[in-house]
DNA sequence: GCGACAG
DNA sequence: ATCTTGTCGC
C-alpha cells in the first residue's frame, strides 16, 4: 500500500479518482450475523492516532471482541481527505481480527463525498469488503429536514439531484444522523442496516462502541491487539 | 470572490 | 476530533 503520510493534496485527489471507479453500490443481501464498527481517537496536537474496530453480534448487538491498534500519522485533517489520515490504521486493526464482520459501519461518510469517496467507500474498496458510512454532519450534498419522529428519514442529494444518502432521525428529537452506501450496500439496504443498529442512543452501536473502546486505549485503560469481550 | 467544510 | 460544567428541555 503506498504511503498516504507523504502525500500531497492534489496527489490524494489523484487517488480518491482511481478509486472511485472501484466502488459498487448494490443491495446487500447476504445475511448479517456479525457487523462491525470503526472509528479513531487521538490527542488534540498529536500525530499518534488510535483506531479501533468493534466486532457485535446482529441483531442483537452484543460486542464480542475489540481489535485496537495506535499509529503514526503525518497526513493532515482535510476536509474530504479524511480517509488519508484514518484509514491505514483502520486496515491494521482490520487485519488483526480473528473473524470479519459481514459489514462494517464507518464514522464518516460513504459516497456522500464531493468526489463519491469518503472514507467508508475509501475503506471498503481497498478492504474488499461491505461498509456502511455513519457520519453526525453533513459533508457534502443537500436535503430537507426529517420530521422530528425517530426513523423519520429524507434523501441527501449531489449536485444534480441523484441520490447519495440518507439523512435519518435516529431517535426522537435529537440531530440527524448521515448514513450513505460505503462499498457493496446501497442507499436503501444501508438505510435499513443503520436503523437495526440503532439501540438507546443517537449512534448506532457499532461506531458508539467503537469511539468508547478507541477513548478507553487512547486513555491507558485497554490494551493494544485484539481482545474478546467480557 | 464568497460560503461550506466528515473526523 | 478533543477540552470541559453547568444548564436547559423533553
Amino acid at each position: 500500500m503506498t504511503d498516504y503520510n507523504t502525500l500531497t493534496v492534489p496527489e490524494a485527489t489523484a487517488i480518491q479518482k482511481t478509486l472511485k471507479d472501484q466502488v459498487i453500490v448494490t443491495p446487500f443481501t447476504g445475511d448479517i450475523k456479525l457487523i462491525g464498527g470503526a472509528d479513531i481517537s487521538f490527542n488534540k496536537f498529536s500525530t499518534t492516532v488510535y483506531a479501533g474496530i468493534v466486532l457485535l453480534t446482529f441483531p442483537d448487538l452484543k460486542p464480542v471482541g475489540y481489535s485496537l491498534v495506535r499509529k503514526e500519522v503525518l497526513f493532515p485533517y482535510v476536509p474530504g481527505f479524511l480517509a488519508f489520515r484514518e484509514v491505514p490504521a483502520l486496515l491494521e486493526a482490520w487485519e488483526q481480527l480473528p473473524v470479519k464482520p459481514d459489514v462494517l459501519v464507518v464514522d464518516g461518510h460513504g459516497i456522500a463525498h464531493p468526489r463519491k469517496m469518503g472514507i467508508a467507500s475509501h475503506f471498503g474498496v481497498l478492504a474488499q469488503h461491505p461498509t456502511i458510512g455513519s457520519a453526525k454532519k453533513k459533508l457534502y450534498g443537500k436535503y430537507e429536514e426529517p420530521g422530528l419522529q425517530q426513523n423519520e428519514h429524507t434523501l441527501l442529494t449531489d449536485k444534480f439531484d441523484q441520490p447519495i444518502g440518507t439523512v435519518l432521525r435516529s431517535k426522537k428529537n435529537v440531530k440527524p444522523i448521515f448514513v450513505s452506501p460505503g462499498h457493496l450496500t446501497d442507499i436503501p439496504t444501508s438505510l435499513r442496516i443503520l436503523q437495526q443498529s440503532i439501540r438507546n442512543y443517537r449512534l448506532p452501536e457499532p461506531t458508539r462502541l467503537a469511539h468508547n473502546a478507541v477513548n478507553s486505549f487512547r486513555k491507558g485503560l485497554i490494551n493494544e491487539g485484539y481482545t474478546k469481550a467480557d
